[in-house]
DNA sequence: CTGAATCCCTGCCGATACTG
DNA sequence: CAGTATCGGCAGGGATTCAG
């Protein structure tokens, strides 16, 4: 956990629970700020999937990152995990009404970037002509 | 830059105008989601602010971090550096309209976190409780 | 099929020192 | 004052292997 952080803003005399607020923000942006989590939350989006299903549906992501992303999410209450005692085991996918709801507040930032998206990329490519890095 | 999801959602026949926004997605996502930004937007929200200001405003932040958070955004558009000819030198970083409706965005995020807090909380405990990590 | 465990490499970021 | 340069730790994440 960021102790750092926390024992500066404390020091400032900022509130206990704002700053546990702000600590939570952060953490939240991290984790939709990660390599996959977003991507999983998408395909999750249109209906339940078992891992396998997941694994081919979001491209690149390995075993590994799947699971460790799908055991956060599913920490948090943004995903369920629903185990079969079959065999082969199955196991499904699926996102609570939390999950679905900050799905929701991510697509704000996915609506800006559509509609933004060009003057950023003209932006950066002026920004690269104005300063060149030699 | 990522090339590997590229060519994997390339490789299956995604429209290459969808890939690019799902590119930018991400990548703003992982700006937002990285361990300053917004709290560097969130200082200039308020204003102006030169360097050392941004420096003492934002806690905890290294030179080096401020300094390169600064020149991403100032980069992509979302703020404006003005230098000043004086003795000592003056430099002012402003919100753009651009940076301004990016933050705009990210605040939905944030209304979720202080929506939804206490439930996050109560499900990470509830995880922890049932699932013991020996 | 659904993971967990291990190895390893890369890049982020903090600390420190130096410049115009 | 407003940065840049350099070094180093360490955590994210990919490839591979093992297990239930």
């Amino acid at each position: 956990m960021d102790t750092t952080l926390r024992s500066d803003l404390a020091a400032r005399g900022v509130a206990p629970e704002c700053i546990e607020t702000i600590d939570l923000v952060r953490d939240v942006l991290a984790r939709v700020g990660d390599k996959w989590t977003v991507l999983v939350i998408a395909a999750l989006a249109s209906g339940p999937l078992r891992f396998t299903a997941l694994h081919e549906q979001v491209a690149g992501i390995s075993q590994r990152m799947l699971s460790q992303t799908l055991r956060l999410l599913t920490k948090d209450g943004l995903v369920t995990r629903t185990a079969y005692a079959e065999i082969p085991p199955r196991v499904e996918y699926t996102l609570t009404p939390l999950g679905r709801s900050l799905s929701n507040a991510v697509d704000g930032i996915v609506h800006w970037v559509q509609e933004h998206q060009a003057e950023v990329v003209q932006n950066r490519t002026k920004f690269e002509a104005t300063h060149p890095r030699p």
